[in-house]
RNA sequence: GCGCCUUUAGCUCAAUUGGAUAGAGCGUUGGUCUACGGAACCAAAGGCUAGGGAUUCGAGUUCCUUAAGGCGCACCA
């Protein structure tokens, strides 16, 4: 039941549409005023009356039936009451009938929607900066897959640039197969790190020409990047899995080697290539910017040429509705300029380009810094919270089967429910203090909260209980605040869809799992008084176990059914 | 210097996008339930929403301005 719809188009006021009541419709700051209340202000101007008679008028206009059960004006506030025993069957039903697909909707079908995240460097380990654009890409994949689109996961390989010339030179002194083979990719990392420091002028020369080799189609520089390329995927899908990413394509900027000419081309064409201290430039003086660099003096490629190339391609490959970019905030001035350029040449989809930008993480004691060694590595965060998971289930639920299992589950969640649950522009400061800590607003409260409805539920199975149908239940406070959450859910996703924000379905798991505790602490499921309420609570804690298990599978974080 | 972002309780953050008395968690203090899983629940204390102006019936939210912090400003990605 959509009820801004429903007292929309119930609600007769002469002057005013549907839409813009729907519109204007929002909920109070305190249950005891209404459900929904409509603010009659804005109308004053056009019905040439006080609010607070707008409001009285409308009120005495407004048949009350099943759905809406009461109607009243307070101040030029409308507030109205949903019938709850109302809410309470159209809510359980869909639940009901719905299961793992509620919250979601078809209003995506047919429409396609590209998300560029994670896109990591060949040769480079992760670290906990590379967080939040995995986890943030992963979870707006599922949502918006969940609302019907057809989504495409783009990890933009940093698979091209002068550092590999670098890598190959200082492997080719120092390193040797079989360490590389056992060391991976942080001894790999050693030895870039290694070239960094202690290249001379003719290293330095080397790596340019191993680069050039590279690019020329050499069989040996060759060989060597896609080995050290191989050795870098097999490693991050193994992260990939524990977190529940996955990518439809590795297309990363090498990729794009021979898709730049013809962009290039055009760019000249239509008039926008300048020439600038031997650069070519697009010149967005006009759009307050700097200019967009294509080509260096010395004729080679750009970041920004190739993400014009990739935009293109993907348009063409995909023809997506919406392509985004979940890269942090660093890359404004990049991402602004690139949508720019493609603008100027005409095409008309760049608007709908978008770079989800996102705050930055940094140490207790400053940025990161791999030279310095200033890095927190994320295995290394998700073992130790895998393990402090382990040993508090060792604490509290010794006999617990399969403990490793949900060690994983609620270790790794824990990581990737504190990545997601604030706004994503916000900076991040990483302490082990707080990711080890497993109190309050965590994924850990949510899932001990499935866990409980769930221990509920089996023990009611294992009785032969059946809750079926939902009769004409009257619900309590805490019963009906629980359904109103249950409700929400839907509009939760489709919010968190529109803004890019997959913070507000982590926000909402733990308002709903407070909610079903207070529910849970104040009324007797197994106990209830009669038989009809039992049914209902039952059916209640279900719901509840299949909305939390839906919006914490949208961020991609299991829930044991014990724990 | 210019541009963008951030600033809300002691700390970390919310606030349905302009609506009614600004809410959570952590921490502090005090309580609850013969435990359907205490990894729970309740309460108290804590606020001139960084400062100042403006718009509006109404501003944490929009605009201007000041301050502090972050990021970015041509041949890296």
């Amino acid at each position: 039941m959509d009820y801004k719809h429903y007292i929309a188009q119930h609600l007769v006021c002469e002057g005013i549409s549907p839409e813009s009541i729907e519109e204007a419709l929002t909920v109070p700051p305190d249950t005891n005023m209404g459900d929904y209340a409509l603010p009659c202000f804005k109308f004053a101007k056009a019905l040439r009356k006080s609010p607070v008679l707008i409001a009285e008028q409308l009120r005495d206009g407004y048949v009350t039936d099943g759905v809406i059960a009461e109607v009243s004006a307070v101040n030029g506030y409308l507030n109205f009451k949903v019938d709850r025993a109302g809410l309470a069957r159209d809510v359980l039903a869909r639940v009901r009938s719905e299961r793992e697909r509620y919250g979601g909707s078809h209003m995506g079908e047919g429409k396609t929607i590209c998300i560029d995240y994670s896109s990591v460097n060949i040769a480079k380990p992760f670290h906990i900066g590379h967080l939040s654009t995995t986890v943030l890409g992963g979870a707006l994949y599922r949502i918006f897959r969940f609302l019907g689109y057809h989504t495409v996961g783009i990890n933009h390989l940093g698979d091209y640039g002068t550092q590999f010339g670098k890598l190959i030179a200082a492997y080719k002194h120092w390193g040797n197969r079989e360490e590389a083979e056992k060391g991976g990719i942080h001894a790999i990392n050693d030895l870039y790190v290694r070239f960094n420091k202690e290249a001379d002028e003719a290293m330095q020369a080397e790596a340019r020409e191993y680069f050039r080799l590279i690019e020329s189609g050499d069989k040996e520089a060759n060989e060597l990047f896609e080995w050290f390329k191989s050795l870098t995927l097999d490693y991050v899908k193994k992260i990939y899995d524990k977190l529940h990413v996955t990518f439809d394509s590795y297309a990363g900027e090498r990729f794009y080697t021979d898709k730049m000419a013809p962009v290039i081309e055009e760019l000249r064409e239509k008039g926008l290539l300048k020439e600038s201290n031997g650069a070519q430039i697009v010149d967005l003086e006009p759009y307050g910017m700097p200019p967009c660099l294509i080509l260096r003096s010395d004729g080679a490629s750009l970041y920004a040429t190739r993400d014009l190339a990739a935009a293109i391609y993907r348009k063409k490959t995909y023809d997506f509705d919406k392509c985004l970019y979940v890269v942090a905030y660093q890359q404004n001035l990049h991402f602004r300029q690139v949508f720019k350029v493609l603008e100027l040449m005409g095409k008309e989809w760049a608007k709908d380009l978008v770079h989800v930008a996102y705050g930055m993480v940094s140490l207790e004691d400053g940025a990161m810094s791999t030279r310095e060694g200033k890095v927190v590595w994320l295995e290394e965060v998700l073992d130790r919270c895998v393990e402090k998971a382990y040993s508090v289930i060792n604490e509290k639920n010794p006999s617990l089967q399969n403990k490793e299992e949900i060690a994983q589950t609620v270790g790794v969640g824990a990581v990737i429910f504190g990545a997601l649950y604030n706004n994503k522009i916000k900076d991040i400061v990483f302490s082990y203090d707080k990711a080890l800590n497993f109190d309050g607003e965590t994924s850990v409260y949510v899932q001990y909260t499935c866990a409980r409805a769930s221990s509920v539920l089996n023990r009611a199975r294992a009785e032969g209980t059946t809750w079926d149908a939902v009769q004409d239940v009257q619900p309590c406070v805490q019963e009906f605040e629980l359904l109103k959450a249950i409700a929400e859910f839907p509009d939760t996703v489709l919010a968190a869809a529109k803004n890019y924000e997959p913070s507000y379905v982590a926000r909402y798991c733990v308002d709903t799992a407070q909610k079903f505790n207070k529910f849970y602490f104040d009324c007797k499921i197994l106990q209830a008084e009669d038989e009809e309420t039992r049914a209902f609570r039952l059916a209640l804690t279900e719901a509840t176990l299949m909305t939390l298990s839906n919006a914490l599978g949208l961020l991609g974080i299991g829930v044991p059914d014990q724990m």
